[in-house]
DNA sequence: GCAATATTGTTCCACTTGGAACAATATATG
DNA sequence: CATATATTGTTCCAAGTGGAACAATATTGC
């Protein structure tokens, strides 16, 4: 019996889902078993580090929403963060629930380390690509955010793939 | 302080795996949601039941081969499935090692419905783009996973976001 | 033909994950 | 102003997951 994934892709009755997914994973699975392996760091870790790298302070419950994960990932991931020294916690004096997390240097060396694996992996599989016709797919698919229901686009978020 | 979902991929320094990612989850994670909550069957159950539907007969190895995942949940999977009634086992006579799966009625009508429900997702999620659009994105992606190297290939398969 | 190696499917276990309940604090409502 | 409701972050727990070791069988190499 003659097995090929893309075939069966090819098959599949929610063909385009599974071409989007195909590719999505293509890049990512083997970019953050590499992460995982060098750096030991968790999934949830990692989203945090991103957001924290991209705004100058969040709460957990910001990059909860960010993010699409739990609020109990989340708060894993920022003590285990804070154990590393790659962030700093600083209360809220204006809410005493909540605490503003900030990256640290270190924390953003790590950052910069992945976020380079993902660049690389994701150059390997886009290269298939000429330079136009990339940019015809990040039209399309900025076109395709842009289209979905803002209240529901909140949701899919990073989730699962990312 | 406004958090954008949309905004911080755009940022996001491997931003076309981000967007590629985005629009995955937001097929894929409701859709999977609503199985889950609908049917109370699993990812890797219902990867099994899409596999055998496309196939007359698969070794629980060959299921494992073509969606990425390990023998060990496509092993639970099987004796899920088996207990329910979706698939029959039938030992193969020329190798004592493994049997044959195959999918019962039952088990075709409930992979039908769960394809129903990704396909309402990935319309959803897409209709934001016109057929033309749409055709491209697709030529575009396939063009991408033919590119791949066809070793590599087989191993994102369908993992983590299908 | 036999020993070494590979393959299939399973069980076991350690780990990650996310839902639910919770305490502390803040906000809304009458 | 007091009570009801909402929000933040945490802990606990049940479930899913995948690596590793395993027994049974097949294949390979000498």
């Amino acid at each position: 019996m003659v097995l090929d994934t893309i075939d069966f892709i090819d098959r599949v009755e929610f063909r385009d889902a599974a071409l989007l997914s195909f590719v999505t994973s293509a890049i990512i699975v083997p970019a953050y078993d590499t992460v995982k392996r060098e750096t030991g760091i968790t999934r949830a870790e990692y989203l945090l580090l991103l957001c924290l790298s991209h705004y100058p302070a969040l709460t957990a419950q910001d990059v909860s929403r960010l993010t699409g994960r739990p609020r109990n990932s989340i708060s894993r991931a920022v003590h285990r963060m804070l154990a590393v020294g790659h962030l700093s916690r600083q209360q809220d004096p204006s809410d005493a629930r909540q605490a503003q997390l900030t990256i640290t240097p270190t924390g953003r060396a790590l950052h910069e380390q992945i976020a380079e694996t993902l660049r690389l992996a994701q150059e390997d599989v886009l290269s298939a690509l000429t330079a136009a016709e990339r940019e015809t797919v990040v039209g399309l698919l900025r076109k395709v955010v842009a289209g979905q229901d803002p209240d529901a686009a909140l949701d899919p978020s990073l989730d699962r793939a990312l």
